[in-house]
DNA sequence: TATGAATGAGTCTTCATTCAT
DNA sequence: CATGAATGAAGACTCATTCAT
C-alpha cells in the first residue's frame, strides 16, 4: 500500500507456499484425527479438508503415519515449553511447596483442556515406532528428573525416596488431568479439582517418609 | 427315524455347543487383540485361532466390534466383582483406613498386572460405542460411590468434599496402577510403588480439608 | 445319470471350486498380459476378464507378481517337458543328427509359435525375482546339458569344444525361432526357415573343429 | 536499452542452451533407465539427475515415453553407422568371407557390450508404438538388404535362398551376440565365442543349398 | 522459458462381511 | 447350524503431467 515497489510481486512466496500447504495439512490432519481418530481419519479426508490434493499430502510426508508423528512431535515441543515455563517462574525465587503445585497442577490442565481428544488419538492411538517411543518416554523422564530436583530444593518435602516421589507426582498430574479433562459433565468444578490434587501432592510430600 | 430315541446324540446339548464356540472364539480373540492390536486383528485370525470358521463367527456375532464389546464387558464384570470383594472383605468388620486403602492398592495392582497389553488395547483402541462409553462410566461411578460411602464411614477421613475425594482416589489408583504396570522397566519395586501410593492417599484423606 | 445315488450333489466340489477360480485367473492373466503388458496389466483387469472379484484374487496370490510367476513357471514346466519329450523321442534309436536337429528345431517352433507376446511379456517384462531368475537360467542349463550329451553321443559331430558347441545350438535356436516368430510378415515359409536353420546347425556341428 | 548491442548477452545462444538441455536430459534418462528399469524411471528422477527441473524435461519432450523413443532413435543410429562402418571397410577391396564375418560379429559384440542393461530397457522394457516397431524393424530389414548384397558378391557363399540366408545371418549374430553379453558367468571366452560363431556361419554359407 | 508445487487418476492391496452349499 | 470361498468397498500411496508464477 505504501510507495515500496514490489520487488516481489507474489502474494506468497514460492518458499512460503509450501509451508502454507504443509500447515494446512497438519491443521486437517488434527482435525481428522480428533473428529475420526487415527484409523477411519483417512489421508484423503485428511488432504480434502486441507483443500489440498492427496498428491501434495504425498509431497510433503512419506506417508500417514508420518503426518501423526509430526502432529507428536508438535505436542510434546509445546508440554516441554510449558513444562520449562513452569519451572523458570518457580525457580527465579523460593516458593513454598505449594504454590509450586499450583502451578504445576494449573498447567498441566491448561495443556490437557487443549484438545483432549485429539491427545488421545495421538497417545493411545497412533501406532508409536520404536523412535517415537523412546522420544516420549524421554520427555516424560526428563519431566521426572526436574521435578526430583524441584523436591530436593524444598525445605517442606520430607518423603525420602525422591524419585519415587517424582513418579508419583509426575504421573498422578498427567493421568488424574488428563481423566478429568476427559471424564467431561461433573459436578467437580475445575477449580475443585485442582485444589484436592494439589492438596493431596502437598500432604503426600510434606509427610514423614512411609 | 426308529423311536423317540434322539436322532443326534451329541453329549453337549446344542445350547452348550455354542457356548464352548463362543468362549472359544472371545479367548481367541483376547489372545488376537493382545498380540496384534485392535486394527490389526483380524476376524479371519480370531475364527482360525478359535478353531471354528469364519462364518460361525458371524453366528455368533454381529461385527468385529461387538467382540471387543463382550470382551470389555467381561473386563468391566471382572473389575466390578474384585471390587466387590474388597469392600466385601472390608466390610465385615472395622478396619483402619490403611489397611482398607491397601487391599484396595493390593487388588487394583494385580488386576492390572494381569494383561495389560489386552486392557490397553480394550479400553483405548476399541472404538467404544456411546452405549459402552456410558457403560463403562457407569461402572466408574458405581466404584466412586461405592468408595465415597468407604470415607464416609471411616473416622479416620478428615476431607469434607467426600465426592470430590472419592473421585480423586478411585482415579488416581486406576490411572497409576495402569502406568505402573505398563511403565516396565523401573528402579522403583511394586512393593515400594504401592507404598507410596498408599501413604499419598492416606495422608490426602487423613489431612484436614483444604 | 445313473442310478448311482450322489452322495455329494454339489455340482463342483469345494475343493474344485477353488482350482476353478485360479485356473480362471491364471487365464484371465495370461489374456491380459499379452494384450496389455506386464505394467498395464492390472490386477483388477484380471480379476475382472477371469470374472471373479479382486478379492478372490489376492485369496489365492499374495500379489501381483506371483501370480505371473506362476505363469512363468507353467511356461517352464511346459518347455522343459516338449524338451524331454523330443530328447525321449530320439534317445529310442540312433538318429542321424539331422533328424535330431530337424525335431528339436521343429520343437521349438511349435512352442514359441503359441503366444509369442505372452512369452515375451513374462520373460522380459516381468520383474524376476532372483530365485526366478536362477531357475530359468537353470532350466537353460539343463537344456544345454542335455544337447552336449546329444553332441557326444553323434558320431557325425566334429566340433571339438562340445560345451561351446552347445551353448550356440541352444542359443540360436531359442533366439531365432522366437525371432523368427515374431518377426511376423515375411517371405520366408516357416518349412523354409527350419530347414536354413537345421542346416546352418548342421554344418556347424558337423564341419571339423576350427 | 542502450544500442544494438545484445540484450541478452549470454555466451551460448539460445538454440545451443536447449540443446545442452536436452542432451542432459537425455543422458540423465539413461542413466536412469539403465539403472531403474524403464517402468520405475521416473520422470522426475530424470530430470533431477540431468539438473533441470521436471517442467524443463516436459518442455523438450511430449511425455515419458518420448524420452525413451530418442534414445532408441540414437542407439538404432549407433547401429546403422557402426553396420555402415563394417560395410564401408569390407567393400573397398575384396575379403574372404571369413573376414567380413569376422568384422561383422567383432564389431556387433562390441556394439553390444556397451550397455547392454539399458539396450535392454530400450528393446524390451519400453512400450514400441507402431511407428517405432516399423522404425525398427526398417533397420533391421536394412541391414539384411545390405548383407544380403555382400552374401552376392562373395563367390564363397554357396546358399541360394540368399534372403533367407541374410536373414537367418542378422538374426543370429544379433541374438547370439545379446545373449553372450548379458549371460554373464561362462566358461566360454569371449574369443572363443566369436571364433564358434564365425564358423557357424561360415560353414552356413559356404555349404551347399539344402 | 524455467521452475517445481500441485494435481488426481489410477495402482495394489486388505479385510469385514455374506451366502451358497 | 457350520463352512469358507467369494465379495467389493475403501484405503494408502505413486507418478506422469500441468500451470501459475
Amino acid at each position: 500500500m505504501a510507495t515500496k515497489k514490489a520487488k516481489n510481486p507474489r502474494k506468497t512466496p514460492r518458499q512460503e507456499r509450501s509451508r502454507v500447504t504443509v500447515d494446512a495439512i497438519l491443521e486437517a490432519a488434527a482435525q481428522v484425527f480428533e473428529s475420526r481418530g487415527y484409523a477411519a481419519g483417512t489421508t484423503n479426508h485428511i488432504a480434502e479438508r486441507a483443500g489440498v490434493s492427496i498428491g501434495s499430502l504425498y509431497q510433503y510426508f512419506p506417508d500417514k503415519e508420518s503426518v501423526a508423528n509430526v502432529l507428536i512431535e508438535r505436542h510434546m515441543q509445546e508440554g516441554a515449553e510449558l513444562f520449562a515455563d513452569v519451572l523458570g517462574h518457580v525457580g527465579q525465587q523460593p516458593h513454598s511447596l505449594a504454590t509450586v503445585l499450583d502451578h504445576f497442577v494449573g498447567a498441566m490442565v491448561e495443556m490437557h483442556a487443549k484438545n483432549p481428544r485429539l491427545q488421545h488419538v495421538l497417545l493411545e492411538e497412533v501406532p508409536h515406532s520404536h523412535e517415537m517411543h523412546e522420544a516420549m518416554r524421554g520427555e516424560k523422564r526428563k519431566a521426572m528428573v526436574a521435578v526430583k530436583m524441584l523436591l530436593e530444593s524444598s525445605p517442606e518435602v520430607r518423603v525420602t525416596d525422591l524419585s519415587a516421589a517424582a513418579y508419583i507426582v509426575v504421573n498422578t498430574v498427567e493421568a488424574l488431568t488428563h481423566e478429568f479433562v476427559v471424564g467431561a459433565p461433573h459436578d467437580l468444578s475445575r477449580r475443585r479439582f485442582k485444589k484436592e490434587l494439589v492438596a493431596m501432592l502437598l500432604r503426600y510430600l510434606s509427610g514423614a517418609s512411609v
